[in-house]
DNA sequence: AATGAATGAGTGTTCATTCAT
DNA sequence: AATGAATGAACACTCATTCAT
């Protein structure tokens, strides 16, 4: 096993992160304790700071990988030829695995507005989504399948907004969103009516 | 419900929840203090706790009365003939007095998740909101200004949705939605195009 | 019970400090927590800190103090006629309520030397012993108590080292300091031999 | 004392201690962790546990050292004819590579008052030094350098005392002992005056 | 001899909440 | 209604020490 990044091991990394995501969605990440995690890995908390120097590093590696896993299936959806269903594809990451993921997701917003460093990873995040989509529409613009005068980066950060709002809907326990048409006929709407 | 208790000033939970607003808003709900709202309000402790029995009470009552103005100012927006304008109301409320209270939103919202006491009080306030906005689309349907086909439930909630994510977007720094102008051309896209 | 200095009882920060003496001459500053001088008092940990910010607060009153007393003491034995018996009154102190005080001090010392606060407490202190000697030699100079042609200045500095080190001597377990009269015998010899 | 572990490597713990001296000169022995010593090193923590079993054994050591290097200077300094000159050479050291070792040295002093054991070694060392300092007295006192009847015993208790107190001092910033010639004329006034 | 991972017992500090006055 | 003192339960983070490899 040679050591490529010096000073960590990955794979304790990847099992406290996994750990603590876990922990987080159950309880929140400010009232989850360093604690919390330990016992659900089965080690003491010092253990934790050997891989992680601070609680919200953590943090940040969980909304790091949540976000690269975002963005491979968006990769992937995009591909679709239609452009509702390539989109919609996204959003069921929600449904998927990383649905422990979502409450998580909120509280680092929160974060973030008031811990640059913690703003400072989300937004390079958010950034790149909106690259990809930006990327995808004007695709699908180029191909006719939507309106060629469309504003693409307008379009692109509108529909991001409307994904992260239809998120914290589904976790407000309104139902509307949950169902995979409803998305898809909003994505509709956006995407320019027909 | 008539007033049992008459010595109780609804004065004094005012100033307290005046003073929380300008608390949270600076340092968020969980990293304020009740210390802190005493000393803006230059009181102790103590004398909060005789107008609000925890300190997620005072948090209940921010989102309530702050929903309150929402409704209120929408209401009086959507008098508007021009559908588009008219929503936009609702958003410029981020722009004006209310921008403080947006942090404390998502703060609030994260809270939702885990508590369902809060919980409660924001799924109603959103349901009313959503009404709202039902309802003026049904006047706009009529009227022939959107669509007559559009299903109006799910317009109003993706309008709603898109709200919320664009109020997040510009929490997070992101420019975009901070610019009226493309706050309107995005909801035109989700009201029909054209 | 009028306040005085607002926002402080005075009285509970002394009896704070009186039980902080005990525990740290018992265990060091070091090793005592918290918790210790809470429960030598009957209290909670967090009462402490309705009084004193930080643990090294109390340590810096337990200095201001167990020094003010020592200055005190300084200026009524000062007025002995005998110069040796007059400087040697400081001395004493060594012995009397402030014997837990010393091996308190030596770890103010060497705190001090690493935090600029604690060593602008000890200094400031230190620098007032000073004045107070070498106003009694001066006094001792010109009335042909002590050679008239000595360095004030630099005897007072040499007798509040020669204290310094005989305090530590004490604590280190050698007895020869702990005698009166070879303390008397040892100032002596500084002030001029005969 | 034959080396019965042969393996037992004294260049290692002399690295360790010199670098420890470095660390603990630094951030004072409480605040320095074996994690930085190591690092000074360039090795890991629990290289260190191969030469030392406890990290109070790395201070006793150095400690040791210190007072052997000072006793061997104190051996050259006294053969000095003038005895102020003498013995000032023992402060010397203090301005010289030395320095450094003096704030630990406080510290040290401060631990010795709770632990037996570091008292041990701390004691037998001042013993060791006071010895060579009487023994030097006596000779001066023999050559009528000093006066006949002076009690040496007490003299050289008392020129410890005084270096000691003039080392702390020193450390405290207080700049006056940080003169040479200051220090000797603080000497000679014990010495006899003149 | 050395590493690096883990342990476990702290430890100062914070803070919502209570309550006698 | 308000004060100020006190409680008590936490909790992130630290670090000397151990040990399998």
């Amino acid at each position: 096993m040679p050591k490529i990044v010096p000073g960590y091991s990955d794979a304790a990394r990847a099992r406290i992160s996994d750990a603590a995501v876990k922990v987080f969605s159950k309880k929140g990440y400010r009232d989850a304790t360093m604690d919390d995690i330990a016992r659900e890995l089965g080690v003491t908390k010092g253990a934790l700071y050997h891989h992680y120097r601070l609680k919200v590093d953590i943090l940040k590696e969980i909304y790091r990988k949540g976000h690269q896993s975002v963005r491979e299936f968006l990769h992937g959806s995009l591909k679709e030829s239609d452009p509702v269903v390539g989109l919609e594809g996204l959003f069921d990451l929600a449904t998927g695995d990383y649905k422990e993921f979502l409450p998580i997701e909120l509280e680092i917003l929160s974060l973030a507005s008031k811990d640059p460093e913690v703003r400072k990873v989300i937004t390079e995040d958010r950034r790149e989504d909106l690259a990809v989509i930006e990327r995808y529409l004007r695709g699908l613009s180029r191909k006719g399948a939507i309106r060629r005068d469309v504003d693409v980066e307008l379009m692109a950060a509108s529909l991001q907004a409307l994904f992260l709002g239809m998120h914290i809907t589904n976790l407000l326990g309104f139902g509307i969103f949950e169902d995979e048409s409803e998305r898809r006929r909003s994505v509709a709407l956006l995407l320019g009516g027909s």
